[in-house]
DNA sequence: CCTCTATGGCGAA
DNA sequence: TCGCCCTAGAGGC
């Protein structure tokens, strides 16, 4: 689930559920239980993501910080009034409910009350994000241009640029028709920013179906003539976990590569761009 | 039952 | 670069 949008979506419910309300807020494994004491009973002044960050500002000055990980996960349901129908299922780390919705965070790697000072911090070790309308490609590219790290690492560097993940990375680099392994200082401007312009069209996408997709409509399964990919993890995508799978675009088999201690896929034959 | 995997990121070596 | 953390679903036996 969690690049980006999975963030900017979830900050969206989140605010739209609990803006202005007072909150009950629980750890019922008890993990997380400082944090929960600390939010329990606030009034929840808005939601907002940065990359893949979530904070939720209360009335008490401070903020609810959580990273979802790889594997977090953070769903809001209508409660149902029955209260042994809405028990808490599985590692529920933190509960925030305000009668009406219940959110259930499973799974975070950050779950944690801070100072705004302390958020300025992480705010300021990231680098431009997409789906942030304050977000200047400029400093990424700063950075870019001066590194010799392939451009499919350089996209993934919450540093340089946040929000990407390993879904968007390939994806971006395919319809871009970009050599993954170009290092940044080898990569034209103009491919850079045709990169961050697709970005700022591909994740709003997301924000909006909550799912990663990439493919354009003359590639579409219909156009094609072949069948929509059936799994969970996204929706349409060129390159994504198809290795060894045919190219949507050329039919080459599609090819799969550690990079950066993650699995990247590409199309040696559509992707020789710098 | 078991093992493996995942849209992430940290710290040790 | 590697191991490790966290959860849940899939697949193998």
């Amino acid at each position: 689930m969690p690049e980006g949008h999975t963030l900017h979506r979830l900050a969206n419910a989140l605010d739209d559920a609990f803006a202005g309300r007072q909150v009950a807020v629980a750890s019922p494994q008890g993990r997380f239980a400082e944090a929960a004491a600390l939010l329990h009973g606030r009034t929840v002044d808005a939601a907002s993501a940065h990359g893949k960050h979530l904070f939720v500002d209360v009335d008490s000055g401070l903020t609810w910080h959580v990273h979802l990980g790889l594997i977090g996960k953070f769903t809001l349901t209508a409660a149902s009034g029955d209260p042994a129908a809405d028990l808490p299922r599985g590692e529920v780390r933190a509960r925030i409910s305000d009668g009406v919705t219940i959110g259930d965070l499973r799974g975070p790697a950050a779950c944690e009350v801070l100072t705004a000072g302390e958020v300025s911090d992480i705010v300021g070790r990231l680098g431009p994000d997409p789906l942030r309308a304050d977000a200047d490609p400029e400093m990424a590219w700063v950075r870019i241009h001066r590194s010799s790290r392939p451009i499919a690492a350089l996209l993934m560097d919450q540093a340089v640029l946040s929000g990407i993940g390993n879904v968007y990375r390939s994806e971006v680099l395919f319809r871009n028709r970009l050599n993954p392994r170009r290092p940044g200082n080898r990569l034209a401007r103009r491919s850079w920013l045709a990169i961050w312009a697709d970005l700022t069209y591909l994740m709003p996408i997301g924000v909006r179906t909550g799912s990663i997709d990439t493919v354009r409509p003359e590639h579409e399964p219909a156009a094609m003539g072949r069948e929509p990919r059936q799994d969970d993890h996204g929706g349409e995508v060129y390159v994504y976990r198809r290795a060894n799978q045919a190219c949507h675009v050329c039919g080459s088999r599609i090819r799969t590569a550690v990079l950066d201690g993650r699995n990247l896929f590409w199309c040696g034959n559509c992707q020789r761009r710098g």
